[in-house]
DNA sequence: GTCTATATGCTGATAGAC
DNA sequence: GTCTATCAGCATATAGAC
């Protein structure tokens, strides 16, 4: 195990600042509004600092999704340690958690179609990786799913993983908190239902 | 009937010119991405004249918001002028019609949690009044689906109005256009299904 | 009402001293 | 690496001549 140096810790933890911040604002704002003023200010520190750990603000993007990417990560691993959950439970609990995360204030919102800043993302190597090792992770759910015959196959796999990403985003989760008519956990098992389930009566 | 001057007229196909153009750059890129020098760019006028006609740019996302509910309504009537139709029939054929829209690069994209926007937007009565008008129709469609038992009960008419209204905005369509694997029409189905028949198997 | 020219503020990003 | 001070550019919005 390397040293680390004391000095390090500090810096680590000064970026830690920085993405907790960065990661909130977009939670709460979304890229385009977000400022570089606001996490500075937020962080409490000066703009030409920020700028010696990451040097644009599409980079401070990519590491707060790199983050919650490894959360999501991290959560899949966990339930891959379970001996017998079935496929399509794993699919549900990754979907439920992601709803968890978005009704925290904790999901960083980026625009769909930000040219500038999809550019970034798609050439960032760390993020790229992690989003797609979890894609693979969760393709590999879907795939048993289907073999099991609880994920229907007349859905391309594609489509399943994307579906899953967009509950992550989702603006329905949003106004229904926002209607104040629901709890958090009755919110989350209604959007479950309606993501797996359908609108359809059975 | 009134009569209208030659003046007006004229008048009035410009200002339909300047919301085509902002309808267009709304789908493109957004609203916070599209800046007003665009739109005048794009228009061919000054643009001390565009705010002749709107005072801001929130107004001009509105005044695109108002055109396309319009355009909703006209297809709903039109809907409820077939005899026999079921409301299951209406509630699908509006979310493919929304997705239909999208997929021609004709629906403005307004960020879900754009503080200055949303602040014009519930204070714009035309806009608020079209919308309301909208959620009524596809209401009284929900509540009859729910009776005759084609749409599930246990869902709030209110979540299904929501579920509906988010696939006007659902970046999977665009992700599964973006990969050039699939028809528009065969997208749309497959969107449809998932909407109202789920992922699970049945 | 339309135009040219401009006001005003804020953005992301840097220079250079310490 | 951190700071203060600042840059250059672009945003929305407006003044005033015609």
């Amino acid at each position: 195990m390397a040293r680390v140096s004391f000095r390090a810790q500090v810096l680590q933890a000064r970026e830690d600042a920085i993405v907790d911040a960065v990661n909130r604002l977009l939670a709460e704002k979304g890229f385009d509004l977000m400022t570089v003023d606001e996490v500075v200010a937020d962080v409490g520190i000066a703009k030409a600092s920020l700028y010696k750990h990451f040097t644009s603000k599409e980079e401070l993007a990519a590491a707060a999704m790199v983050r919650v990417l490894e959360r999501a990560l991290a959560f899949v691993a966990e339930l891959q340690a379970k001996p017998g959950l079935k496929p399509l439970e794993g699919l549900k609990a990754v979907a439920r958690w992601t709803m968890q995360v978005q009704l925290a204030g904790e999901m960083p919102s980026l625009p769909a179609q930000n040219s500038s800043l999809r550019a970034a993302l798609v050439g960032h190597k760390v993020y790229m990786d992690r989003l797609l090792t979890l894609s693979d992770h969760l393709g590999e759910w879907i795939a048993a799913a289907q073999a099991a015959g609880t994920l229907r196959t007349s859905l391309p796999p594609e489509v399943v993983l994307y579906t899953l990403y967009a509950r992550a985003c989702d603006p329905v989760l949003g106004l229904l908190k926002m209607s104040g008519q629901y709890g958090h956990e009755q919110i989350i098992e209604m959007l479950l239902s309606t993501c797996f389930d359908g609108l359809a009566a059975g």
